[in-house]
DNA sequence: GTAGGTTTTCGACTATGAGTCGTAAACTTC
DNA sequence: GAAGTTTACGACTCATAGTCGAAAACCTAC
């Protein structure tokens, strides 16, 4: 599960508190059972977490299964990429903690990697996806959605750039409103929103392909 | 597992003797076993259909979980992508055979489906990483590899433009040598290779990144 | 040996998309 | 109203990709 929050991309880990790997801080997860499909048991333990309606994607990552990533038992894990919108503050347990993705505390077997791999996924698809739509706001300001590429993405971005780019590619649309912007005034901002609420691929590449 | 043959990108797929689906065509595979990880799962019984060696990239693809998949049993299948290089012909048994994946016979459970995500995966990967090593044979001049390239894309590419972008990308590089063309004359072309014989991503997005 | 046919290579031109920058627009606060 | 702030947008430049045609380098046949 991730989130951008105090514009960091961060990662929802709580800290386990019996053996094994006491005090390591794990994804959350859990057991599958008869009959159930891995989306609908990822979406069972998440639940015990956090409210699952906020999640606005999730998709699935890979499947690990080295025989050590659990030392006491042999176990494999079939990981998922959840993805909350900017804003959203899901309720969480005590025991439950949002991580800025990288300074991951001491993780529990290989979920640090798994949370890297979810970064690297995540990245992959801002860039050829609408992928923004799930982690943005369902509507904001070019200057928020910025923020929001920035801290998923680790480098700077262009707002003109975002602009034109996104518009190009009909992922978001203006909604004709204006928001005042900060407490400093300024022209007031106008407000986009994603075109889509689901993952859709943006034609990727012009590369190679014939023009007619 | 995925080759280019006769000019087509094509499936290997074995007819099952058997119920489940008696005479529909399977994906080759199997149980996994106590302490064994999914990718060495794969290559034995991988190895049971061709010779694993001339498998040049192995990846996975995905775990399929829906509960009616199987119709007689409760089973998770986690599905890999194999390449194998253009020109190289495995010996295989005599209930297996190679299948265009854009002319699929009926096959068992979801592997029809799968053969398809891996199709995708492949078009996709082989415009953001040099995946065509995979399928290109070691050495080759551009007109094999854009024949490659058109086979398993499904769309005509210009061997100019492949040329210039894959060199650029530095992810192919001329031997030197010149190999004299079909029996019809011409001159010589080029031989070019892959400079990684393993996967890469080709520095994808120049998009959104500032130059500087 | 030369002429004609074939295949590949390569340069020139064009189109498009992306990065940068500066200015105008539209607000706020003092 | 003046000054300051923020956003929007046009103009310019650069990089990459698509197209086309001519030249290069070979073959075969006469």
């Amino acid at each position: 599960m991730l989130q951008v929050r105090d514009g960091a991309l961060q990662a929802l880990l709580w800290q386990r508190g019996r053996e094994p790997c006491r005090g390591a801080w794990a994804l959350p997860g859990g057991l599958l059972e008869q009959g159930e499909t891995l989306e609908e048991s990822i979406r069972r333990h998440l639940a015990a977490k956090v409210d699952v309606r906020e999640v606005s994607h999730l998709e699935q990552l890979g499947t690990y299964s080295e025989p050590d990533r659990d030392p006491t038992a042999w176990e494999l894990a079939t990981a998922y990429l959840g993805l909350v919108q900017l804003g959203l503050d899901p309720h969480i347990p005590d025991d439950t903690c949002w991580h800025p993705v990288d300074q991951l505390p001491p993780t529990a077997f290989d979920h640090g990697g798994i949370v890297l791999a979810g970064r690297d996924r995540l990245r992959g698809k801002l860039s050829y996806s609408n992928a923004g739509f799930a982690l943005a706001p369902s509507t904001f300001t070019l200057a928020e959605l910025r923020e929001v590429y920035v801290a998923a993405l680790g480098y700077e971005v262009s707002a003109t750039n975002l602009r034109r780019v996104l518009e190009r590619r009909a992922v978001i649309e203006p909604t004709g409103e204006r928001r005042p912007s900060g407490r400093a005034g300024g022209r007031p901002a106008e407000v986009f929103r994603f075109r889509e609420q689901r993952l859709a691929i943006t034609d990727p590449f012009a590369a190679l392909r014939p023009r007619r």
